[in-house]
RNA sequence: GUGGGUGUAGCUCAGGUGGCUAGAGCACCAGAUUGUGGCUCUGGAGGCCGCGGGUUCAAGUCCCGUCACUCACCCCA
């Protein structure tokens, strides 16, 4: 085969559309319900925006953007995260001057140069929510009740939230020194990743999946055993909030996320059986980061939530989506005036507001019949010679076997009664 | 970037120790029923056995290389 789809994009067939459609309606349903409004920013930005927003020394800036130089010799990025552009959509549009918390979300494509794996691609469909301008913890709890709500109505069991805070400028430096000094201690026993980690990215040191590393760090210092008074505030209001809405949840010291714009909470929601990507969603607070693009000091919280990571695990939990309705009506014609009188016929009922297929050219009327069997329509109109003469349609119910006689000036009103007896 | 697995029909896959004229199921087309679907039966179409090289009388099968896909690590949705 000489053209394939590129490494880590994928095909999406009319098999999958059943999932994405429920998906969208469902977040369409309760985004709707927690009064966020969808905006959409384009797919790619000035790759400085990016380098600012997601943090020079990220994994995602370091060695997963594309980026292209463009006919006007501007380094342009195809998004690799929603949440920059997010903010550069906030401040450039004034949206700082709507009511408090300004609440958002997106769904689109993001790209990232990784490789691929289950449930993870080079172009994913991310859903995105943000909440601006509000730093109280009720606000943290809204965001991760909009992911637990959606992911609850499209039928998941099993899940939980992966909770943990990251502090603020105020105290997490110094958790920083004392998390380097500590592994400091141990820099014979780490592993190389690890050593690296030391000096360039110390939160990670935590997630490391090597035995020997994990029997260090379950002696490291933990970070929300030192936050200061107001991140520490802030962290058990939330559980608070949590507790007393039953949802279960793990504060996991481990969860730091790769993002440097990550203050205060930071949250995951599990579900088992996607391999090795059990988060369905993973976002926190970033309360810098709009001051860091330009704009007035504003708190903010969101979450990423990948599409394809949803209906892969609704395939591994079977799930059903409720099915696309099939088509209703089927043409079947024998002959040439039979022929010009279908292509009347298919335009009167799509007009009418049915669904309404039939056959080209002439082929057999058994292999016509057939395939109005197979897509499953309720009503097959025939037309022949017979029915040209008489002047009506014969009408068939596929499902009974039943036919009658109908004038072809009252077919497209007795289908659009029987169609709306039966609600199609 | 690192490691494992797999490449045979549109799809899912069989093809021990090399002997194939390369198979099955599903899907597709047609006929049995010259104007009536589903079920059944019969037939048909559909393959450079990923690609290149090597060993051999003989390679889908063995060897080398290469590409692709895939799972996992890193990281992340």
């Amino acid at each position: 085969m000489k053209y394939q789809s590129i490494k880590g994009t994928r095909d999406v067939l009319p098999e999958e559309q059943k999932y994405w459609r429920y998906i969208e309606e469902k977040i369409g349903s309760v985004t709707s319900r927690f009064g966020y409004q969808r905006v959409e920013p384009p797919i790619f930005e000035e790759t400085a925006l990016f380098l600012r927003g997601v943090g020079e020394t990220t994994d995602i800036v370091e060695k997963e953007m594309y980026t292209f130089i463009d006919k006007g010799k501007n380094s342009l990025t195809l998004r690799p995260e929603y949440t920059a552009g997010i903010m550069r959509l906030y401040l450039e549009n004034g949206l700082h001057s709507l009511s408090k918390p300004v609440k958002l979300y997106s769904i689109g494509p993001v790209f990232r140069y990784e490789r691929p794996q289950a449930g993870r691609y080079r172009q994913h469909t991310q859903f995105n929510v943000e909440a601006l301008g509000e730093q109280e913890p009720s606000v943290d709890l809204e965001v991760m009740s909009v992911a637990w709500l959606l992911y609850a109505e499209l039928g998941f069991s099993g899940l939980s939230f992966q909770l943990n805070s990251t502090g603020c400028p105020n105290c997490r430096p110094a958790y920083v020194e004392e998390l380097k000094n500590f592994y400091r201690r141990h820099s014979e026993a780490i592993c190389d990743d690890c050593k690296r980690r030391l000096e360039r990215n110390p939160l990670r040191l935590l997630d490391c999946k090597v035995k020997s590393c994990q029997q260090i760090s379950a002696d490291a210092p933990v970070i929300h055993e030192r936050l200061c008074e107001e991140c520490a505030d802030h962290f058990a209001t939330l559980r608070l909030y949590l507790d007393t809405l039953g949802r279960p949840y793990r504060i996991n010291h481990r969860l730091v996320r790769g993002l440097d714009y990550y203050t205060k909470t930071v949250f995951e929601v599990w579900v088992q059986g996607i391999g090795s990507q059990n988060a369905m969603c993973g976002g926190g607070r970033y309360d810098g980061l709009i001051e860091q693009l330009g704009g007035q000091a504003t708190p903010g919280i969101g979450f990423g939530s990948g599409i394809e990571r949803m209906i892969l695990g609704m395939r591994e939990q079977n799930i059903e989506p409720p099915k696309l309705p099939d088509p209703f009506i089927f043409v079947a014609h024998m002959g040439k005036a039979a022929d010009l009188r279908a292509v009347e016929l298919v335009t009167w009922f799509r007009e009418a507001g049915l669904s309404a297929l039939m056959a080209f050219g002439q082929r057999s009327f058994k292999s016509q019949m057939r395939e109005a069997n197979r897509l499953a329509v309720t009503y097959a109109v025939i037309v022949g010679e017979d029915e040209i003469t008489a002047n009506h349609a014969t009408v068939k119910n596929l499902a009974n076997g039943e036919q009658q006689a109908i004038p072809f000036d009252q077919v497209v009103a007795v289908l659009k009664q029987a169609c709306e007896r039966q609600r199609c």
